[in-house]
RNA sequence: GGAGAGAUGGCCGAGUUGGCUGAAGGCGCUCGCCUGCUAAGCGAGUGUGCGAUGAAAGUUGCACCGAGGGUUCGAAUCCCUCUCUCUCCGCCA
């Protein structure tokens, strides 16, 4: 959420950062409108509550003395219901105003390259070296089939499109990749590991910017149901986990990994990567999270980036660093860099992390403070988070680089003591 | 699912015949004093948000006692709804 005083005070500024990304500045006029509004009538409610809060004490102090107090209590009844009027309509403006504000997106960082979509993304880095193949390599879900180590034809019939049910050496792939992920974050990066619910509620949405703008893209359950959501990545329950807290400077910073399923509609996505563990409604992540003081969110960026990027180091995936433009950059994000995983018989490179800076953006929506040793009042952390990383997109990507002629695949050196195999093969 | 109890400031805990209570008291914390260390002691201060004023320290207005409504001139205190926590019973992994 963006700061209403900047919008009010420096309008120039916002107009700036929504023309960068693309978007116009039709409902930012309308937002000003409303925000002017809003504080005609508070500034004229305040006033008549500090009369009608006299007035009152006046009364209170006649009746104690046991005098007349008509007067004054005629005089208060008339200020105390145009109050309410007055109250009636502020509510209306303040919901209206916060409703508004809400669907606006983060400011990228002044160091996020300009552009349309993906296509004007920066590479940062390259690490790595490509596979070689003396054959045609195949899709990683021609793979699974063969090796009877994904199915997607059953997940069809119990559940429909876009589901696989990992099977055999398949299903222990997924467990130690997340054994591995978890282990690594929190033994070696300095990760507390967190198993959060996976079913949230409309607020934690809202905090980390979910909602109200991309209800589509969720699954949820029915009204009878409490009408709870189910999470599209572990970011929001995490993230959550400090709403409406005020936390101290010395417990700052604070590193969070989670392992959770993810579930996401895809709406919009027709046709895209119909066909393998790509796209899927429900998805394994390893989800690294970060509270950070303000002045060290973009080292933490950094950071963060690195230990995601340890984990294909160690799996021996090649991969690249990008860094997207304002147009590409998420909703609630300020700064984003993605990493690319190769995909050899796709022959490009596929997103398999997101890790982003989000400044004080979802600190100020779900209200996350702290407190700077020695200092008054309080501050809005910065909030961080990254995929550390995407379990199915990882299998995918082991079973295509790894390959073997004979169809069957290698597991990493770092993996294998965890599935107690360095191979899987055809049965 | 049935029956009951409760939700107050960083924590504990007063306050429920409505009115100088933003909230007693204690603990904790901060600053100062004192004690050759430690402990104890003394003094002052110590919530959040949105405004006004000021260079700043500060002064000041409004709101907030789980959330949202209502009654009233006035509510932490009365009424309603919701959420959460706890106890007992039932059911279930």
């Amino acid at each position: 959420m963006l700061d209403i005083k900047t919008v009010r005070d420096q309008t120039e500024i916002i107009v700036a950062a929504l023309k960068k990304r693309g978007e116009n500045t039709e409902l930012l006029e309308r937002l000003l409108k409303l925000e002017n509004e809003r504080r005609d009538i508070l500034q004229i409610v305040e006033n008549n509550r500090q009369t009608r809060n006299s007035l009152s004490q006046e009364i209170g102090k006649l009746k104690k003395e046991g005098k007349d107090a008509e007067e004054a209590l005629t005089q208060a009844k008339a200020v105390s219901d145009e109050i309410s009027a007055q109250e009636n309509t502020l509510r209306d403006l303040e919901a209206k105003a916060m409703q508004l504000l809400l669907m606006f997106p983060n400011i990228t960082h002044e160091s996020v390259k300009e552009g349309r979509d993906e296509s004007d993304n920066t590479e940062i880095r390259v690490w790595g070296s490509k596979p070689e193949f003396s054959f045609e390599p195949k899709n990683h879900w021609d793979i699974g089939e063969d090796l009877d180590i994904l199915d997607f034809e059953r997940a069809g019939k119990i559940s429909g499109a876009r589901f696989v049910i990992s099977k055999g050496a398949g299903a222990r792939l997924e467990r130690a990749l997340i054994n591995f992920m978890l282990n690594l974050h929190t033994k070696e990066n300095g990760y507390t590991e967190i198993l959060p619910p996976v079913l949230v509620n409309r607020e934690s949405m809202t905090g980390t910017g979910q909602l109200p703008k991309f209800e589509d893209d969720l699954f949820k359950l029915e009204e009878d149901s409490k009408g709870l959501l189910l999470i599209p990545t572990a970011e929001v329950p995490v993230t959550n986990m400090h709403r409406d807290e005020i936390l101290l400077e010395e417990n700052l910073p604070i590193y969070y990994a989670a392992y959770t399923p993810c579930f996401r509609r895809e709406a919009g996505s027709y046709g895209k990567d119909t066909r393998g563990l790509i796209r899927q409604h429900q998805f394994n992540k390893v989800e690294l999270v970060k509270f950070v003081r303000p002045e060290d969110s973009y080292n933490e960026l950094e950071a963060l980036t690195a230990n995601a990027e340890e984990v294909l180091k160690r799996l021996g995936l090649c991969y690249r660093v990008v860094s997207l433009c304002t147009g590409d950059t998420g909703f609630s994000a300020a700064k984003t860099y993605d990493l690319e995983v190769w995909f050899p018989a796709q022959g490009k490179y596929r997103e398999i992390s997101s890790c982003s800076n989000f400044e004080d953006f979802q600190a100020r929506r779900a209200s996350i403070r702290f407190k700077r040793q020695g200092k008054k009042g309080t501050e809005f952390v910065h909030t961080l988070n990254g995929s550390g990383l995407a379990i199915g997109r990882t299998v995918a990507a082991i079973l295509e680089n790894f390959q073997q002629e004979d169809g069957s695949v290698i597991i990493p050196e770092a993996l294998r003591h965890f599935m107690g195999i360095d191979r899987i093969v055809k049965k």
